[in-house]
DNA sequence: TAAAAAATTTAGACTTATCTAAATTATGAA
DNA sequence: TTCATAATTTAGATAAGTCTAAATTTTTTA
């Protein structure tokens, strides 16, 4: 088994794999909060274990069997945020911190068994697709709406930003998972946008919240 | 807040302290299967933090602040076994272990809506008592049914070693919790037992096995 | 393309929790 | 009540994970 340090490395790599090929050492140290230097330790340690690929002052990227670590811990992670707002009734700008220290219960029956119980959900409550038991999962096909132009509609379907600033905002607003939109309006100077929700009425958001906010193709 | 490794000397020492008033460096160590060297530098740490009383060589107990950590962390691990019994089905003999990681998630607000969700259940899938979000809990009057006499009968109500192979020798003598019992006779030379099932069958268990099932007054 | 800036690594130190071995204190049996 | 034994503590070491400061490598830019 692996530390939950050794965790937190893997699972923050794999988020940062994402948008580039090769992970840097800042990039990680940001993501963690902690010190290049140490991270630089910790690499050499995921290296000596196969469960990434490093070379010095050039980034690194996951092994397979990383990468297998890595997509575990996310998928305990979505199941327990399911859990959380589903069953225990929380809402979604509450369950982060909670799934944060959940996902490191070891035990995959018990994951797979949760998993059963709330018979098998596919998205998390951020509109994250959640791994199976055998870590396979369609990448969603999701794209900022301030990709769109005006008179594109959608679906909202999940966001970037989890933070509670950013979800409880968006609750205020009513822009929630499975909400219609279209665009009425880009305005050019900051690329802010005005939507029209279902019931016709408009709300102005920011270019920022914009780049967060997520739709189905 | 406490480590993990804090929280779990401070569950042992609630539990060893059921016994007597003080508990021993030794008892400590062989209950957390540590050394006594390391014993002795963990209770410094938890003296100086006021959660126990400690005396050089005297033994320690917990102060009312330990006391009240080592009561959450205990409620939580119930409450987490009787989750994994009653709503992802594992038997009882199955549970231990996960409850003792999932003892140490922090949120209060977690444990409070999963005992609300589970509706405030009073025994955990061993018979324990489940303490309530104020800690409080009616210490069981339960007793082993070694000191049971001839023609005593009375409701199996909890087991005092939480032992996986001890759980699976019940569940195949089918000696699970609420099933009523009467001690037909009592074997003079080595204290077994034959008690009778509600079905009246027959059944002979060991004195060390009659001293860890417990039974309702 | 060489110097400056940024990124990364190394060196050495600290904390937590553990260990072994040695020293000290308490206990109980003669 | 003393002395052997058991229990406990102290001293010094180790491993994991982190840090700061210094050194090194890479990248950028002029």
């Amino acid at each position: 088994m692996n530390t939950l340090a050794e965790e937190n490395y893997l699972k923050s790599i794999y988020h940062l794999s994402i948008n580039a090929e090769n992970v840097s050492t800042n990039q990680i140290a940001a993501s963690l909060n902690t010190k290049a230097s140490s991270v630089t330790d910790m690499l050499k340690k995921l290296a000596d274990k196969a469960l990434i690929n490093y070379t010095k002052y050039q980034g690194v990227s996951l092994t397979s069997s990383g990468e297998k670590i890595a997509v575990n811990i996310i998928r305990k992670h979505r199941l327990w945020e399911y859990f959380l707002v589903e069953k225990l009734k929380f809402k979604w700008d509450q369950v982060h911190d909670m799934a944060e220290e959940m996902e490191h219960i070891s035990s995959a029956e018990l994951i797979d068994r949760l998993d059963e119980f709330m018979d098998y959900p596919q998205h998390d409550p951020h509109g994250e697709p959640i791994p199976d038991c055998n870590g396979r999962f369609k990448a969603s096909e999701l794209k900022p709406i301030s990709t769109l132009s005006v008179h594109d509609s959608g679906t909202i379907s999940g966001v970037r930003d989890h933070s509670s600033s950013f979800l409880q905002y968006l609750e205020k607003q009513q822009l929630t998972l499975g909400k219609k939109i279209s665009i009425m309006e880009i305005v050019e100077f900051d690329h802010s946008m005005i939507i029209q929700m279902e019931n016709k009425k408009e709300i102005h958001i920011s270019r920022e919240a914009a780049n967060n906010l997520l739709i189905a193709l």
